[in-house]
Parts: C-alpha cells; structure tokens; sequence
RNA sequence: CGAGGUGUGGCUCAGCUUGGUAGAGCGCUGCGUUCGGGACGCAGAGGCCGCAGGUUCAAAUCCUGUCACCUCGACCA
C-alpha cells in the first residue's frame, strides 16, 4: 500500500494518558486510538498487526484440533445464574439490561455460553472430543484500566473450550493445548514461560498461566533456578521455616508497648526480631442477599509470622473459596464489639467469635509476641498449642525472592510478567451446573469433561511492543508486522528516477507476496525515517540519491547497520526474510 | 471504592494566585526556498476555556454542583 492513502497519524508528542512503552508507542505510531477509558479504536496499522496475530493463534488452534466458531459477547443472565456465577463474578462482569429489563452480560468470558451449546448438540461419546474456540470483543468492568491494551475494559480474546469423556481425555487436550500455546508465543516473538496459577473465578483445579516477562507487567513470577518449578506469586506454595520445637516455651506474659500498632513498631520497642512476631489481618466476609445487598457473614482472623506478607488468595482458598467481593478488611470497632480485636493490638490470644487460621509456618514457632487484646498492650511467649489454636492451619503466606523452591528446595527467584494466555482444566463444575452429559457405550449418562483456554489477543499485541521496542519506536517481529517491508522513497515527488526504482521494487515484493509500504508521500527524508522507525516495519529498502545507478540501502529495523546493495540484491533479500519468517 | 490531580484549537501545554478583547510550540491550508534522520520564510484557518448553576458591571480565572480523564492505593482471566 501506499503511505500517501493509509489512515495512519503518528503523533509527535507523548499522549499525556500514556504511562509505559507499549501504550506510549502504539499511540504514537498511530495503531491506536482511545474511546472511552478502557475502550480502544484500532487504525489501519494496528488492526492489520491485530489480525495477524489472530491468524497465528488460528492457524495454532485448527493445527491442534480445535474449530473456530462464533458466539455473541451479549449473553443472558440466565447462563450465569445456572452457573452459579452470576452471583460470584463481582463487579467486573458488565451487566446490562434491555428494555424489557431481562438481565444480560458482556461476555467476559464463555463458560457457560459454549457449555450450553454444547449440551444441545453432544448426546453421543462418538461426539467427543471437541475442542470449540472463537476470537472476539470480551468485556470486564475494570475498577482502573490501565496501561492502554495492557489492562482494558474491552479487549479481544481467544477463548476455546474442550469437551471429553473423560480426565484421560482432559489431560491429552490440555497438554495439546499448552503446545499450541507455546507455538502461538514463540511465533509471535515473545520470552515467555507457562508457569503455575490460581484458577480464580473461573474455577477448575489445574491452572497455567503464560507470562511474558516485562518490567509493567501485573504477575509476580517465582521461578526456581535449579528446576523446573515456575508459579505466580499468588500460587506458589511456601516451604515452612524450620520449627523451632527445641527452643523451651517460656511462660505468658503481657508487657506494655504503647503506640506500637505495627509489626515493625513492636518489634523496634521490644528489641525483638520481625519473625519473632505474629502478624494478625483481619477480614469480614460477606454474604450477598437476593436483592443484591451484602450482610456481614463473620470474621476472620488470619495469622502470619510478623516478618510475612498475606496471601489473599491462599486465604480465600483456605475459607472454602469466597469470592474476591465478598471479603474485605474488617471494620475495626464492629470487629471490635463481636470478637474482642483491637485495632493493633489483635492477637490470637482470647480472641472469640470468629474463624482463626493460621499460616502452616506459626504452628511450629515458640515465644511470640502477639497483641493482648488491649489497647497498648501485647503478650510475649505465646505459642501455639498452649495458649491458643486455630480453626484452620495452612499454607497463607506470599511467597518471595529467596524462597526455598518447593520442588528442590533451591532460593526462588522473581520476575514481572504480563499473563498472555492461561490454559485450566475445568473438570466437570460447569457440565454438572449446566447438566451437560453423554450417553457412553454401556447406555450410561456421564458428564462431559471440561477445559478451557484463553489467549489475550490485544494484550499479546502490548507484551510483543514492551519486548521489542527502542527510543525510536516499536520492532515488529516480521511474523506480526502490519507490514514487512517499507520503501522510503527520498523526494518520490520530484525525483524521477527515485519513483521509477521505487515503483518497482514496490511491485516486485508485492508480486513476491511480500507486504510492502511504499512512503511516496512528499515529506522530508527526515520525517520519513522518524516514521518508519516508529510504526516498526522490520525492513526498510531506502531509495535516493544512487538510485540512478540502481542502488539503494537496506536495513533491518533491528539493527544499526546499513548497507547498499543494488535492486535486485535488496528485493532478494527481502523476500528471503520474508519466507523465512514463515517457516 | 479511598486519596490526590487535571479538563483551554487535532497534539503538548501556558494563562487562573491578583476577574477586564484567549495565547505559544507542534500539526493543518496556501505560496516560495529546501530535501539522507522530525527544515525555513511569508500568509492563513481553527477554541462557547468539560458541562450546569451562582457571585460580579464584567468569569478561562472566584464559589457550588456535576461529568470525564489521569496518578497512587485497593482490586483484577
């Protein structure tokens, strides 16, 4: 195409909004314009690299074995009430209603929608398996989007569902699956890895998330040096201090800390290290009433040892799953009157009326310092067992660098990623909501078996520029590029012979399948360059001053250097990039 | 949802404290000179100063409300 006919407006300045590389540059370059907070138009640069990214994953999912089909983002809340989730996804899942006030949601996701297709049309095992996938607009009410297509309330997403006989089944999917995925990463030129995650509200037991790594990006990673061991900081399991079983209880005893509310406040006052410490958080978990209101169910105290940090979702995994809207820090004085807490001086002693539970960690540490329950108050030398126990006892704690791996022991070590795809293994939770079943050989009714798969199309797009971008703008990997080769034509509009060289290498890569830009617009070289650098076409044949002679100069976006090769050397070299790119 | 900030041509922003004819740079249009890393000169076009009330002879400027956007936090496949 010609540059001169394209809709495309690169933007001298930084957009005032734009915060990191990704978003700063796709606005730039013009690939991107905001609609409303969260909400993005794609101009003709960035759409065409949208679809190329799409056209890998489909190209990824039809090889694996999946079909594409389509299914609209508006779905009713009858699906989601059956489901269950209605209640459970919070605020983030967009509600509408039409004019009949009948309940709807912009699809987020897809569980249920393909579930109930699915349980219309599969009577038979000869049916299975089945892997349906799709690729549209998804929509989550984000409480702040952020970071341009990192974190939108609208965005385009890959979704497949696989449908089996059984768990054999489910796992020979997901495995083709999370090969598919690591094709579809690698082909689109990002560092990655798949590593272990919290299923969240999707629900389903084995979880992977595909990371790739970024400064922005919104996971923590902890990953092990010496094996294979790679898991959100949300997932992670801690390995356990050692007890301190051999260390003598010494007997209770309140000592008086005033105006000591924190951790580090009590620990410098009584000269005590942090880990000598317990650290309370405390929480009221809600229940959600028919009208949509929310009671206090009751609360929980959570114990970690003073120097850790909270794992949320650990905790709301330990209290049988809650619902991330349905818990919230306790209101201290209401907590106050019902169970004894002080605002910081809460420890487990006396507390009453609430759930305790406790990190798997405090059970085997002696003579802690904990809040008495009274104001400037806290106890030291309590432990476990004697002077308190807890309703539940489990692994609570946000694991960190220096970890022991709880593979092989070895110190983690933590990296920032964005979450590009996640690939679960939902079981049978949505065909046994949506009584979604089978008829095996032996005439026996049997659940269909679940799995779903999700890739973030345009969050792909955001992760390919933080990894491939410089001062000058974004490198598109040739596989993603809106298009592969640019010519800048220097003074196309009055050079004759400039516009003859360039006419034709333009039409000799467009004969050789190549996508070529032909910048014929009657700009400065300057500009020229400075735009070309910024939209990223990986390749540029530059055509000026020896193009009487036949030369130009060819250059890759990546690299510095130019060189001067005569026409025919540069579209060779060209189309052989090209083809190369697509092997 | 909590805290803070900002809304002035397409973009980046000044002006607001101390009310008095709306500004700059970039971009855009025309003409000319330029032409290998965002040129220069001349001449132009383009804005109810987010919106609604109020105070005042007079409001971009002061007051109230409201909406939008941004940042930090909370939260998040």
């Amino acid at each position: 195409m010609r540059l001169s006919k394209i809709h495309v407006n690169t933007l001298r300045e930084v957009p005032g909004e734009a915060e990191i590389p990704s978003h700063v540059w796709l606005l730039r370059a013009g690939m991107i314009r905001k609609t409303v907070s969260g909400v993005y138009s794609f101009m003709t640069l960035g759409w065409r690299t949208v679809r190329k990214i799409e056209q890998i994953v489909r190209e990824e999912m039809d090889a694996a074995g999946a079909q594409e089909i389509s299914t609209s983002p508006v779905q009713p809340a009858e699906l989601w009430h059956e489901s269950g989730r209605w209640g459970v996804y919070g605020p983030e899942l967009w509600r509408l209603k039409d004019r009949h006030g009948r309940e709807f949601a912009l699809g987020p996701t897809a569980e249920e929608v393909f579930t109930d297709i699915v349980r219309g049309e599969i009577d038979s095992y000869r049916q299975l398996p089945r892997n349906l996938y799709q690729i549209q607009l998804k929509y989550r009410d984000e409480a702040r989007p952020r970071y341009g297509l990192m974190r939108s309330r609208e965005f385009i997403m890959k979704d497949a569902y696989s449908f089996d006989r059984d768990r054999a089944g489910l796992d020979e999917s997901y495995l083709a699956m999370r090969e598919a995925y690591t094709k579809v990463f690698t082909r689109c030129g990002l560092e990655f890895r798949p590593v272990a995650a919290d299923s969240g509200p999707i629900g389903g037991k084995d979880s992977e998330e595909f990371i790739a790594f970024g400064e922005y990006g919104e996971s923590d990673v902890l990953y092990c040096g010496a094996c294979e061991f790679a898991a959100t900081s949300e997932e992670a399991a801690t390995v356990d201090a050692p007890a301190q079983m051999e260390e003598a209880e010494r007997p209770l005893e309140a000592v008086s800390t005033p105006d000591t509310k924190t951790i580090d406040a009590v620990a410098a006052f009584l000269g005590l290290p942090k880990e000598k410490t317990l650290k309370a958080l405390l929480f009221q978990i809600y229940d959600e009433k028919e009208d949509g209101t929310y009671i206090i169910k009751e609360y929980v105290a959570a114990f970690v040892r003073g120097d850790r940090e909270l794992n949320m979702v650990k905790l709301r995994n330990a209290l049988g799953g809650v619902a991330e809207h349905l818990i919230e820090f306790a209101d201290e004085v209401s907590m106050g009157e019902a169970t004894g807490s002080v605002g910081g001086f809460t420890g487990p002693v006396g507390l009453h009326d609430c759930r305790i539970v406790a990190d798997s960690e405090v059970p085997g540490l002696r003579n802690l310092c904990a809040g008495a329950l009274r104001e400037d108050t806290h106890y030291i030398h309590v432990n476990y067992g004697r002077d308190w126990t807890a309703d539940i006892v489990t692994d609570l704690k946000l694991v960190r660098a220096g970890d022991a791996c709880p593979v092989c022991g070895a110190p983690l070590n933590i990296a920032r990623g964005i979450e590009v795809g996640q690939i679960f293994k939902l079981g049978t939770k949505y065909s046994e909501a949506l009584h979604a079943v089978y008829t095996d050989e032996s005439q026996q009714e049997q659940l269909i078996v679940m799995g779903c798969y999700g890739i973030g199309v345009t969050r792909t797009m955001a992760a390919i520029v933080e990894q491939h971008h410089d001062d000058d703008g974004i490198i598109w990997p040739l596989a993603v590029a809106p298009f592969h080769v640019i010519i800048c034509a220097v003074k196309y509009a009055v050079d004759e012979e400039v516009r003859r060289v360039s006419d034709e290498i333009y039409r000799e890569l467009q004969a050789e399948g190549v996508e070529v830009l032909l910048d014929d617009r009657d700009e400065r070289p300057g500009v020229k360059f400075k735009d070309a650098d910024m939209i990223g076409i990986p390749l540029r044949i530059t055509v000026g001053k020896r193009a009487a002679e036949g030369v130009v100069e060819y250059k890759k976006r990546s690299e510095q250097e130019r060189e001067e090769v005569t026409v025919d050397e540069a579209v060779a070299r060209a189309v052989a990039a090209v083809k190369e790119s697509k092997e």
